[in-house]
DNA sequence: CACTGATGCGCG
DNA sequence: AAAGCGCGCATCAGTG
């Protein structure tokens, strides 16, 4: 069932079988060790047999297998199911929980060892098999046990799919990039010039300004230019200065739009990420502690709707685009079994609040209910909540209950058992407030994050579960090579499938079915949909 | 010169 | 100068 993969210093791997004993334990039941070159038939005998793979990072293990023709069907990432079990409040009471930091508490694809700081050899977290039964231990001792065994799964899969998506790579047209580029900012200038509309832009700024050798790409500079002539601005931020009547701000914003093109997704980017035809990033699962992904290089989380156009599926080929709609507030529904949401979201979720007399507009239904998730107390997200919580008290009680959690110090778990990190253990947090009024904001802050992490982080479940239905369902509908449809891009609640032109349609309808599987596995029959938008389409510009 | 934090903005 | 969550990246400005 379970099968154990070590990579020992000398480069061989050791294979270890595990299996249940008559008291129902798991013991490791024999090890061979096998060469590189070796591995390969391990692999392929195993896959035959349904074998889960053991090992301590798929990022460091999936690559080199997919490089020869490998594909794994199910493991074990030991790395990312132990952050969840280490944290997870289901896990209360065993070793595994609440576990101080140590190696195995590392970012994807880190190479440590307990002796040095830096090991330049690809060896294997320290002691697999003891984590493993640990780890073991700890979910089926849990009474949590069905959400961790879900999770961890989940959570593994995803981590294959992270490293087949980048394999694959997202079909990218340089030319039709290039295109986009040259019509939004101008033909590609010689290195070290400006694009001509850019350079337009400027000149207008500057004479608006009256400053001839104004640098706008300092924003201390162009504060003071701003002040001297005459607006009061603190900032040089869009909505800040987009309320400024004065001749320079018009053509100082067009210059801030184009100039983020060509910084983030200009012709640098074209040439430093998209090679013969694909673009790579890579992707890290459980990047967010919500469990969201994370990506890196080359800013994949951030594709902008400008450069779509240069997603474009191969000749023959087409791409099918699908999004979960409204998935948040969908997911609290479920988790809050708020009926009268769920009848909200029979169709349109946000019409469906407008019709139940809650709000206005549909643009109110939005505000209100993203307002309600993150803890809005100001502006129109604030002053809608009441009428919210009238109309839907259970969902709104259910992230009141978890900002107040929060903001006491406690801890929120995810419907299948993720847990938050307690305050304070977070790099990125705020730092050491000194006065009282500082601790509170502090506090309500961090009551902000435990009240969205409920929702973002068991949407992230639930597209975990879609994304792991979708890879199963395409390898057995259609296969697993070359020339069958597969997974090229997942973005939160969002993927694009590389699919053939005549599989299109059954692929788009896989994709909804997939969704509709992933609602009933965390779910069961609960009464909420989870509706998606499909477009089959042949450049990603072209969805929604 | 290399590093760090702040700024600003793209995405869900 | 955001209000209201989660990210990644480029650039500037200040520091060692």
């Amino acid at each position: 069932m379970f099968t154990l993969l070590v990579r020992l210093p000398d480069e061989t791997v050791e294979v270890t079988a595990i299996a249940r004993d008559d008291a129902g334990g798991l013991v490791a039941t024999s090890t061979t060790r096998v060469s590189g070159a070796e591995l390969a038939e391990t692999i392929r005998i195993g896959e035959a047999t349904a074998t889960r793979w053991v090992w301590d990072d798929t990022a460091k293990w999936y690559p080199r297998l997919l490089e020869q023709g490998l594909r794994v069907e199910r493991c074990v990432d030991l790395r990312l199911c132990h952050a969840i079990l280490r944290l997870s409040a289901a896990t209360r009471g065993t070793p595994i929980h609440g576990a101080t930091r140590g190696p195995w508490d590392v970012p994807q694809g880190a190479i440590v060892d307990s002796t040095a700081l830096f090991v330049v050899e690809p060896e294997s977290l320290p002691d697999p098999l003891a984590e493993f039964l640990a780890q073991r231990s700890a979910i089926e001792a849990s009474p949590g046990r069905a959400g961790l065994e879900l999770l961890t799964a989940a959570e593994s899969t995803g981590a294959l799919i992270a490293v087949e998506m980048r394999r694959r790579g997202i079909p990218w047209s340089a030319d039709r990039h290039d295109a986009l580029l040259a019509d939004r900012l101008g033909p590609r200038p010689a290195p070290g010039e400006r694009p001509q509309l850019l350079q337009e832009a400027l000149t207008e700024v500057r004479l608006a300004l009256d400053a001839p050798d104004l640098n706008p790409d300092s924003p201390a500079e162009l504060v003071r230019a701003l002040r001297a002539a005459g607006l009061q601005v603190t900032s040089t931020r869009q909505w800040e200065l987009s309320r400024l009547e004065h001749p320079a701000i018009e053509p100082l914003l067009r210059y801030k739009k184009m100039q983020r093109l060509l910084v983030a997704n200009g012709w640098a980017w074209l040439d430093a990420w998209v090679v013969g035809g694909r673009f790579r990033p890579e992707y890290v699962p459980a990047g967010a502690a919500t469990g969201r992904w994370g990506t890196s290089g080359g800013g994949a989380l951030q594709l902008p709707r400008a450069v779509r156009g240069a997603v474009v599926a191969d000749p023959g080929w087409t791409l099918v685009v699908a999004d979960a709609s409204q998935l948040e507030p969908r997911i609290l529904t479920a988790l809050a079994h708020d009926e009268a949401m769920a009848r909200a979201g029979d169709g349109d979720l946000y019409e469906g609040i407008v019709a139940s007399g809650a709000v206005a507009t549909r643009a109110e239904a939005k505000v209100a209910m993203l307002g309600a998730m993150y803890g809005a107390t100001q502006g129109d997200g604030g002053r809608l909540l009441p009428r919210l919580a009238r109309a839907f008290p259970r969902a709104i009680a259910l992230v009141e209950e978890a900002a107040r959690v929060g903001e006491q110090g406690g801890v929120v778990s995810t419907f299948l058992g993720r847990s938050s990190p307690p305050p304070g253990s977070m790099v990125d947090e705020l730092p050491p407030e000194n006065g009282r009024a500082q601790a509170d904001s502090g506090m309500r802050a961090w009551g902000r994050f435990t009240r969205n992490f409920v929702v973002q982080g068991t949407a992230a479940e639930w597209a975990l579960c879609w994304l792991g239905i979708l890879r199963r369902e395409l390898g057995r509908r259609f296969g697993t090579g070359a020339d069958d449809p597969h997974l090229v891009f997942f973005l939160h609640d969002e993927v694009v499938i590389h699919a053939p032109v005549e599989s299109a349609e059954a692929v788009a309808a896989l994709v909804e079915e997939a969704a509709a599987e992933a609602g009933r596995l965390l779910f069961g029959r609960a009464p909420v949909r989870f509706p998606v938008t499909v477009a089959v389409v042949t450049t990603y510009a072209d969805a929604k």
